[in-house]
DNA sequence: ATGATACTGTACGGTACAGTATCATATTTA
DNA sequence: TAAATATGATACTGTACCGTACAGTATCAT
């Protein structure tokens, strides 16, 4: 009974410890993504592993908490490069471009594709699981995409009426239909379409919004 | 070894047989929406339906037979009534506004979004119900959407320049970043809502796209 | 060195569940 | 009515797997 964090706030713990743990979490990680949760079994899990699955559940406390970590370590590793730079002197059309290229190739990025699906199939049964993941990675990048709007409306150059709906559905738009289709069946984007993704929509949206033509 | 057609393509079947395979069929399509397909034992499923394990198992084979039976019977009666009207004396606007109506409605259906989780869940193990599934709806509401949409080109009233990244997009909007959180913890939208975000889109996609103001 | 703590390897209990077998009963067909 | 077939109720088989117990070993602090 000697830790039973589950999340990411390491106690006080041995080097090699935390070394193991990481070992633990890298190929919980593989397995979940590959075969799912219900799919993947822990002994097989400590057989590819090595060390024993005592320890494993020293570390995790139970299966769900090992789910818990690779999850919120992986979320956290995913959307961390989503961002305007503030202090950036690009152009509109340009700052809009990059933040468009980054979050379709995020979006479409297959380990967060399996990842998605990982979560959404304990959604019944773990909704704050589901819910952690939404915050960190939906709403984030919703949050990130309105702020910039904002700015740019108070200085100006754009006029948007409804500024949530506006960011909504061009994060929207940016994912397409078509992402769907990658979400079910991994069908992703090349360079060259997730460049011709991002000039569609961002074009659409500043021909609407943009105030001087 | 009487039956083995996990399709919806029924051999001579006594009337009863019938009603008592639509009775399985229905208490299946319950459970595994509301508990998923690993979460649902096929003994509860005999327990709340009445009849016997052997006979569900003459008519859906195995497990896996039953769940694409679901799978079959669910798509196509979902998304059944989504298409324009041809014969249809309404403006382009309102023509479209229609659709998008009926098509956020659609995608926001309770029991749609949890057959997406129950589809996307067994995606990895069974890649053909995925892209059954993908083939009706998303490509199918996309196809729909397309053809419209060439047809009014052909007639003057609009001017695509990538019909489909359009499309796609257009899709995309009307679903909004929202869909996600409808995906992930069945946070649904009013009616008031679906209107705005067909109102919203729609009008975006006018505005970028049709030929005389 | 010595005691405390962390770890390994293995085995096992308990359980859940898909699929099959059995036998009795009902329903159709000839 | 008799034979053939479909169904019901239930028990059973085999298996997979989570979680725990335990005895022995390695690693740490002092």
């Amino acid at each position: 009974m000697s830790q039973k964090n589950s999340t990411n706030e390491y106690p006080i713990m041995r080097p090699s410890s935390l070394k193991k743990r990481q070992r633990y979490l890298a190929v919980a990680t593989e397995l979940f993504l590959e075969q799912g949760y219900e799919g993947t079994g822990l002994d097989q899990l400590i057989k590819r592993c090595g060390g024993s699955k005592l320890t494993l559940y020293s570390y995790f406390g139970d299966k769900k908490g090992l789910l818990k970590a690779v999850v919120i370590e992986l979320t956290e590793q995913l959307w961390e490069g989503l961002r305007f730079d503030v202090a950036d002197e690009k152009s509109l059309n340009d700052q809009l471009m990059s933040f468009a290229c980054r979050y379709i190739e995020l979006v479409y990025t297959p380990d967060l594709l399996k990842l998605s699906r990982l979560v959404m199939a304990q959604a019944q049964t773990d909704p704050d699981l589901a819910n952690f993941f939404l915050e960190r990675g939906a709403c984030h990048s919703q949050d990130v995409l309105q702020t910039f709007l904002d700015e740019q409306s108070r200085l100006g150059r754009l006029k948007i009426d409804h500024a949530f709906l506006a960011c909504d559905q061009l994060l929207g738009a940016l994912k397409g239909n078509r992402y769907l289709e990658a979400l079910f069946a991994d069908r992703l984007l090349n360079e060259q379409e997730i460049q011709d993704y991002a000039e569609h929509a961002v074009n659409a949206f500043l021909r609407s919004y943009q105030c001087q033509g």
